[in-house]
RNA sequence: GUUUCUGUAGCUCAGUAGGAUAGAGCGUCCGCCUCCUAAGCGGAAGGCCAGCGGUUCGAAUCCGCUCAGGAACGCCA
């Protein structure tokens, strides 16, 4: 379906050049002034400069051509130059009609679907999820979401941190601990255990365990370095350690990112792409697009016009072991192999910026991608505490994600009970649902790449812009409808029509603009944006809400006529949280 | 040091292509439940858009400089 402002722009465009002034001009664009207009257009403003004549002379023209409108009602010409619109009721209403007619509410489905690979989550093995991950999870679930309702194809990889001197710090504590196990039997040949000599929970003792002794002691991070390496170079029972810690470590990510509603088609990592790695550095090697520099292995990545030094990719360390250059172009390799994108998206914390320029620059050189293969980096900023400064628990260390979504959910339990009378389990599992929007409203309503400050307080107070508010909305909309239902009524019979007030017009020219604003957001990969339609939607709705008896509503024309809105005004919202990744209770 | 991001109401944030009177939420103050969930709605106060200069008919937005804060800067990821 076509989007509204491409049916005010065409008719603008054709009055634009039946007066004599290139269509370029014919931008429309939302009002700014809601009080004059509903649309407006600023081209005579630009347009006055090229043909030499005052603003409002061709602002005049223009309009003069659009006195007969199958779209526009009112169409004025205001000093200095401004164009100003409203829309025809009768076009509102039609358009509404066929958005509730269209399973995907009137959005444009993409003509070519493209394949998007999106890279997020990229948690640790071996470590717990802490809020550092929470981002990454919720800004690509959302786009994730986004960019399937737009009709493309997305291939979503966790992308596990499973390689390194972690894993080797790791196996050399268990080795300490434990020295008779097979795995650290090099005469041993027969199968290794299908059990894990360890739980998750001891695995996330070992880690910090190792990694503070190690810091320590020379020889015992010598030793991990070298039993790093020797995993790299395929150790038989480092491997099998390997397999154990990945199966441990993935059944417990995969119940938190449960949690966060967060999904995954890949669950590979780094170690995947090892298989790819000799192949890839003979390649590099030998097209000349790597050199040795201070015993390392470098791809430069300089260009004439940068206005900074932007230091090589480092490929091989001097001691000859690979490392994230490596495994993430060795992992490209994989993608390019196994998917053939058309566009990869790579969600992770802004500070690794500099490591992705010189990584896509490599990739792009060596011809490790197509060239058409766009390559994204979507960094995101830190999230602070309320004051200003990174997260932490209140005694400094680092927070667990288990444990802000168990405190999350915690106060607005209280605060659900405190409200209503409901049983515990409702109340509880009401509380989960509105957790989780807090959480995920309270980050995807900030711009990805800036830094914000996480406030629980805020974020589940149920007043304001805030997730609790979109799922009240909705929830108020649905218990109407519910006693509509009672009555015997059907909504599906439910036409909309013209609005009677203003606050039902504002309504439904808020409903209208869905088609534009996801396809927007999808574009700028900006989630925040649909954050701001879905409260500025349920502002409108309530506003309507408000002022507007409907159950008591006698016209059954115009009552037909309401909760043909509500039940769009429901799709629209519950499409909109289905993006940005949780969704709302029958109650509460 | 170099590069880069950020600076908008007391606080947390929006601000679409350079356009009309810079917008929300929280907090403060004032109204509104005999009526579909008041977790709501209406209203008021609150701004030299960090500062200075430039481009333009017109700047929070573009350019330059200054100030303040954050971040990155070859063998970690």
């Amino acid at each position: 379906m076509k989007k509204i402002l491409d049916f005010i722009t065409m008719e603008i465009e054709q009055a634009f050049e039946q007066a004599g002034y290139a269509k370029e001009y014919a931008k429309v664009t939302l009002s700014d002034r809601p009080d004059l207009c509903e649309y407006q257009c600023n081209g005579a403003l630009a347009a006055a400069k090229v043909y030499r004549k005052a603003p409002i002379m061709i602002a005049k023209d223009v309009v003069g051509q659009l006195l007969q409108s199958k779209y526009i009602s009112e169409i004025e010409a205001v000093n200095p130059g401004f164009i100003n619109i409203k829309l025809e009721m009768d076009f509102i209403a039609d358009y509404l009609k066929n958005m509730s007619e269209d399973v995907s509410l009137g959005l444009e489905q993409a003509e070519h679907p493209r394949t998007i690979i999106m890279d997020y989550g990229g948690p640790n093995v071996a470590k717990p999820l802490h809020v550092g991950h929470l981002r990454s999870a919720i800004i690509g679930e959302s786009l994730k979401r986004i960019a399937r309702k737009m009709g493309h194809k997305v291939i979503s990889d966790i992308h596990l941190g499973d390689w390194g001197l972690q894993l080797g710090l790791i196996i050399v504590e268990v080795k300490k601990r434990n020295p008779e196990l097979v795995y650290f039997d090099d005469a041993y040949t027969g199968d290794y255990p299908k059990e894990a000599p360890f739980t998750i929970t001891e695995l996330e003792e070992i880690y910090p365990t190792a990694s503070a002794y190690a810091k320590e002691h020379i020889e015992y991070k010598e030793a991990a370095m070298q039993v790093t390496y020797d995993l790299q170079q395929g150790h038989k029972g480092y491997q099998a350690m390997l397999a154990h810690i990945l199966n441990v470590s993935v059944s417990d990510l995969k119940k938190n990112y449960e949690r966060l509603h967060v999904t995954f088609d890949l669950w590979k990592g780094e170690s995947d792409a090892q298989p790819y790695i000799p192949e890839m550095i003979a390649y590099l090697k030998e097209g000349g697009y790597a050199h040795l520099d201070q015993g390392a292995l470098v791809i430069d990545v300089q260009e004439d016009t940068d206005t900074k030094e932007i230091p090589p990719c480092m490929i091989l360390k001097s001691d000859g072991a690979s490392l994230y250059g490596t495994t993430d172009l060795a992992t490209l390799v994989e993608r390019e192999k196994l998917y053939h994108p058309d566009e990869i998206i790579y969600v992770v914390d802004k500070r690794q910026e500099l490591h992705f320029t010189q990584f896509f620059r490599s990739a792009r050189k060596a011809k490790i991608v197509r060239e058409e293969t766009k390559l994204r980096f979507l960094g995101f900023g830190t999230m602070n505490g309320k004051d200003g400064k990174p997260f932490k628990t209140r005694d400094g260390g680092v927070m667990r994600l288990e444990n802000l979504i168990k405190e999350t959910n915690e106060m607005v339990y209280s605060r659900i009970i405190e409200n209503r009378e409901v049983s515990e389990t409702e109340a509880r599992r009401t509380a989960e649902m509105i957790g989780l929007a807090a959480i995920k409203y309270g980050d995807l309503s900030n711009q990805a790449s800036k830094d914000y400050v996480f406030d629980v307080e805020r974020f589940t107070s149920f007043e304001g812009n805030t997730g609790a508010y979109i799922l009240y909305t909705l929830v108020r909309i649905k218990s109407i409808l519910h006693k509509y239902i009672e009555k015997g009524k059907s909504t599906k019979e439910a036409k909309i029509g013209r609005a009677h007030t203003e606050s039902q017009r504002i309504l439904m020219l808020e409903m209208v603009k869905y088609n534009e604003v996801i396809l927007e957001a999808y574009e700028e990969i900006a989630p925040h944006k649909i954050c701001a339609y879905v409260y500025d939607l349920a502002n409108a709705f309530n506003r309507f809400y408000h002022e507007t008896k409907i159950l008591l509503e006698e016209n059954e024309e115009k009552q037909s006529g309401y909760i043909g809105l509500l039940v769009l005004t429901q799709r629209i919202l519950e499409a909109c949280i289905d993006m940005l990744g949780f969704e709302a209770p029958e109650r509460m």
